[in-house]
DNA sequence: CCACGGGTGAAACTTACTTTCACGAAGCGT
DNA sequence: ACGCTTCGTGAAAGTAAGTTTCACCCGTGG
């Protein structure tokens, strides 16, 4: 068929609207209308049926087609593609988003909303970042080999604790949470070699929960601390540190990047678990997700 | 013969591809297997004809059809055109890392820490891209002009909204959870008009958590869930129904991208009831700080 | 004055998209 | 268990979009 597109179809470098605009002297005085529509919007052309366009270019689908050619496409349904990539590419509004910041008393939610999910977002990348994978690996295997798992933290980190002792629970790991200071003491003290205990503390000065992994420790258990700041007093009763990087703006943010940070850690620490054993793991969490299965509703999928 | 289907979703700014896999479980089987391709492989999905897609997923044209107005577009040609938009917005998935799929047996604690840092971090970006800010506001403002306020969630759910309670008792909320249904069910029968009833559910589908809700709504609170998925029978006891945008791969990884997406939520729902009155909500923050205090060891100046 | 050739649109044609319809399976009330 | 609906489905009919063909116009050069 058709052999000679004047262009080679290979693929345009930088966009395709630069390469239309490139070649629009040497296309026809009836494409040159056409060429001229697409590139003045592109967003809309992809929108327009190819009839529309012809019509809107005072010319007819023939040449809207012989366009397309021209400027090395297959028809007219890759341009409207690659059109609408296009429009979509530029667009990318950086956007204001207030970095790292505090949130302006003026503020709407809109923007609230973006400010949040920025810092949000950063603090779990940034955690990731520079997670430390030895002593992550290290810690899976602690806690893989344990003989039993304590997990501290009080306040706010108590429900990271909770959320991570539920989580080992469910792929057979023997691990325990205490809301409550004594009873946590006198867990502690129940522990051996070969036991885990893991603290949880944002600022690492949670004397309660740095108490508890002191008391582990004194009993051969390995101790894992995780928070903020790798200087703070949790960590001298740790064997392994394991940070957290959320830069806590004010109290404004009602603390929950931090949250944020520990659950991703927690998260890394417990998929390393189960991949230590993953048929045994899988098994476990079918098990307990069937369990739950009669308290769920046969989703009806009709719109309401 | 349905009529333009009500689709609370006509609010999809954020992510057309997010958008859909919320939708997913509401979707037919037939209809899903569509929304698989699209949502593994948008690009390639721009690409092809309609018969094309149908082809592949082992359907007809029709059902192809059926499932871009399912998700809000006006046919297949627009849908194309949405996607290929999407597609190229999207930035490139960096390197090898393994979006919103799951973990690869052979992966070592550092990819591992990777992929799932990326897929937690996408969680609270996108679900902050699909929010709602209209109706946030409608919820910020219920909530700070509430009488008081019900929360409720079971497992996982359960540590978002006990979160969500400390957070808004902090700023001097009356707010509740009860990790019992029953004292949930005991409580939300004492709401009336003017309280709030809050609702979270991952699959939206837990029946416990809707029958409180209903109860609430019955006796005249304003209802608000927090889901997943936007269809799921949770949505249909609420006057406001607010998504998260979580991509739970499999089980593996812990759930924890729901729980972070549903943090950042509630986050931004707490800031903007802060925000409403931000010289009570500061006192009370730091009256709340100072509280615990004493609880906290001389910090041997953290970090340097 | 007559070829000639590119540019063009009308119309034929093909392919893509959309609607309709009937069948079968799954739930629902009796 | 029995019909009765409702829902999901694909085949096929129907419509619209995209593509090709072709003859016409119009200027140019013999």
């Amino acid at each position: 068929m058709a052999k000679s597109p004047k262009i080679s179809a290979s693929h345009e470098p930088g966009g395709l609207i630069v390469h239309i605009s490139g070649l629009l002297p040497s296309l026809s005085p009836a494409e040159q209308r056409v060429a001229r529509l697409v590139v003045s919007d592109p967003a809309a052309a992809a929108r327009r049926t190819i009839t529309d366009l012809a019509t809107a270019a005072e010319t007819s689908e023939a040449t809207v087609i012989r366009f397309c050619r021209s400027v090395g496409m297959d028809g007219y349904p890759q341009l409207r593609i690659r059109l609408a990539a296009e429009a979509a590419r530029r667009v990318e509004p950086p956007d204001a988003r207030v970095v790292g910041g505090d949130i302006p008393p003026g503020a709407d939610l809109a923007q609230i909303i973006a400010t949040i999910a920025f810092n949000d977002a950063r603090a779990v990348e940034e955690t990731a970042e520079q997670l430390d994978p030895a002593v992550c690996e290290q810690v899976v295997e602690a806690i893989a080999g344990a003989g039993r798992i304590d997990i501290y933290g009080a306040g706010a980190s108590g429900f990271v604790a909770s959320d991570f002792q539920q989580k080992l629970h469910r792929i057979g790991r023997i691990a325990f949470y205490f809301p409550d200071v004594h009873t946590a003491l006198t867990s502690a003290a129940l522990l051996g070699r070969g036991d885990v205990a893991i603290g949880i503390s944002h600022t690492g000065t949670t004397s309660d929960v740095i108490e508890v992994l002191e008391q582990a420790r004194t009993r051969g258990a390995a101790t894992v601390a995780l928070t903020n700041f790798p200087r703070s007093p949790i960590t001298e009763v740790a064997d392994f540190v394991l940070t957290t990087a959320a830069r806590e703006t004010t109290y404004r943010s009602g603390a929950t990047a931090s949250r944020l940070a520990q659950l991703t850690v927690v998260d890394c620490l417990f998929v390393g678990v189960a991949a230590r054993n993953r048929s045994r793991a899988r098994k476990a969490l079918e098990a307990t997700a069937e369990a739950v299965q009669s308290h769920r509703v046969g989703a009806s999928r009709r719109r309401a």
